[in-house]
DNA sequence: CTTGACTGTTCGATTAATCTAACATAAAAT
DNA sequence: ATTTTATGTTAGATTAATCGAACAGTCAAG
């Protein structure tokens, strides 16, 4: 319907009117850090498709179809910007620049859903808990929280599985270039494999991931920390 | 660095090329639905940038360069397509669609932290749990779940608040556009807020919200929902 | 070899979004 | 009331991304 930057017009003319201020091309030009020309031209496109009037020399106003649809624009960013902030930990300048962005791909159920998941947070103390102590934790030592841990189960390497055996992988503990590898064949925290044939020596190792049967070298193999399934 | 759309070129080589597949003009003119032109096109500025390698009528052969940017798009990719299907239980379909274009406006720093939330809740049944049960709960029939509340606190309309009362909002029952006036104002599920004033007959009603003063009409406190702090 | 049938390339045109520079109007200061 | 300053508009140019149509190359079947 309108691209993404007519959006971001419509939004920013929405910010900067609350409170009954009038808004002008100058206002709109600052905000966006484009030329008053360029501003000129988006809203005689807005205007041409009814979202806004605007007379010569004039202030902008949004009509009511304007202010729906900006107001659609800005719940979204704000939904994506409480997500970043709350549950990421995102600095909120970042967080900001980053919704803007983001507000323009999602889609209607994907954001009623997303608001629903913030508010939700909001509400539920035990998940805040889980996120602000527990996922912080994670994030910033790597440390699986013990509430993470089933009870006596142990924590292997997957190269000391035997064949047959399940697993979920734990960690993936290697350098990028590995790791990126491993993740384009599946292999992630959380994910269950199974050990398919061990070649003597153990490598390569052959194990079964979602359905498909991968090949791993010794050494992959040995920077993925699993538990027994 | 590179534009949104040479991105996409790049990541579709990278998946069309998996498993030492020669890649062609067409195939990524079919993945990516424009023309074959076009593709020519992508393929020439890439090139001059040194991301890919490609001869008049040959195959579309990834650089290391290529390769390590290329994953770097998809990792987030991925990122943003698990947690819209894991977390938020968006259909595999959209997710994937709106993964493709959020991905190419969330920074080196928001992916990590993002790939690590996944990881965290794959990891940790507990959150499992909430998620799966009490997050759809709340999604699908708007129940706040009894993990949520905390003991012997009074769920109560905001109109029925007194003078200097304080309150957590916990939900908000109303249209669209009230509901987005609200929202505008700050008026969230989770925000403290306090009673001000009262006025004769209870209309208006002044709250204060993050240190701002709102004014509301009986009419949309009624429709808040809070419980006692 | 010749000849289709794909596959790939070139060229020119279009659209959206932006800029600069020159010009026009409105508001404020003198 | 005139001049100055700030604000807004226009016109023309540029860049990225796309398309269609015409042209060119590859390769396997006959
Ligand atoms: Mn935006
Ligand atoms: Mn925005
Ligand atoms: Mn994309
Ligand atoms: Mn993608």
């Amino acid at each position: 319907m309108l691209s993404m930057t007519l959006e971001d017009y419509l939004e920013s003319i929405f910010l900067l009117g609350r409170g009954r201020n009038p808004v002008r091309i100058t206002d709109v030009a600052k905000k966006l850090k484009v030329k008053k020309s360029t501003v000129v031209n988006a809203i005689r496109k807005l205007q041409q498709e009814g979202f806004v009037i605007h007379e010569r020399y004039g202030d902008i106003l949004l009509t009511q179809k304007g202010i729906e649809m900006a107001s659609r624009v800005y719940e979204r960013h704000l939904a994506i910007f409480s997500f970043l902030v709350e549950i990421l930990g995102v600095p909120e300048e970042i967080a900001n620049k980053e919704a803007c962005g983001i507000e323009h791909y999602i889609g209607e159920e994907t954001a009623k859903t997303l608001s629903l998941f913030i508010e939700f947070s909001r509400l539920c103390p035990q998940l805040q808990k889980i996120i602000y102590e527990d996922f912080r934790k994670y994030k910033n030592s790597g440390t699986i929280p013990d509430i993470c841990s089933e009870e006596g189960k142990k924590m292997l390497k997957l190269t000391q599985l035997k064949v047959g055996q399940k697993a979920i992988v734990k960690k993936i503990d290697c350098d990028r270039s590995i790791k990126s590898r491993l993740l384009t064949m599946g292999i992630v925290p959380g994910v269950e494999i199974q050990v398919e044939k061990v070649a003597p020596l153990g490598d390569p190792i052959d194990i079964l991931v979602r359905g498909y049967h991968l090949s791993l070298r010794r050494e992959e193999a040995q920077c993925i920390e699993v538990e027994e399934a």
